[in-house]
DNA sequence: CCATTAAATGGCC
DNA sequence: GGCCATTTAATGG
């Protein structure tokens, strides 16, 4: 995790189990909360003009979510929302803030979490600007699998449905049911039951 | 068993 | 590549 979990309680984090599909902040609030993933998983997306869901990122235990923006004086620019049963750690702006102040290998961890993010965002911009819907669909797999201790080939389970996957793309559902055979076909994943391993 | 949701297919632009 | 209609499979009560 990115932040112990015991620290964060001494410092007045509180606990809250959420449902699925549950709103934690919604685009163009103020953050006020430093929220840490103990369990389940987050969502960040946003809706276009069309009302087409853009999903961000999808966010893993132990990870926190949007804490970019306790840094800088803006709204957020996504909504999130539970993906699952999921419980985060709350911790208010300003506890947390002083968490920072006391601990300096926290601070130091959130900048490389934070960096690490960063990159991640150039990799996946890379990806998803690509006219081809293969190198988009391989960007956003394999991110996933890099989360997965395991990486052998077909040892990941993608926990996504095929709906989920365009919206990350930005492509439609059928393109990515068809571009998911291709890649089958060409030996860069398997399905079995509908799921996709890579 | 039926209703709902996800996956898959084929036709068309 | 997207859009639409339709079929098929999986899931849960």
């Amino acid at each position: 995790m990115l932040i112990d979990e015991q620290l964060l309680l001494s410092y007045g984090a509180e606990l809250e189990d959420l449902r699925p599909s549950y709103v934690i902040f919604e685009e163009n609030s103020v953050p006020k909360y430093y929220y840490q993933i103990v369990k389940g998983r987050i969502k960040l997306n946003h809706y276009n003009e069309d009302g087409k869901e853009l999903i961000l990122a999808i966010l893993n235990k132990g990870l926190s979510v949007c804490e970019l923006l306790l840094f800088i004086d803006e709204t957020y620019p996504v909504n999130a929302i539970a993906f699952e049963e999921t419980t985060v750690l709350k911790l208010p702006k300003n506890d947390f803030v002083r968490l920072l102040d006391e601990n300096q290998q926290i601070s130091r961890d959130i900048n490389k979490f934070l960096s690490e993010r960063l990159y991640y965002k150039y990799i996946m911009l890379e990806n998803n600007t690509s006219l081809r819907p293969e190198v988009r669909i391989k960007g956003a797999l394999g991110y996933q699998k890099s989360f997965s201790n395991d990486q052998s080939k077909y040892s990941f389970e993608v926990p996504l449905t095929r709906q989920q996957i365009a919206s990350i793309t930005a492509l439609r559902v059928e393109t990515v049911i068809r571009t998911i055979k291709k890649l089958e076909k060409a030996g860069f994943l398997k399905i079995i039951n509908r799921k996709i391993y890579i």
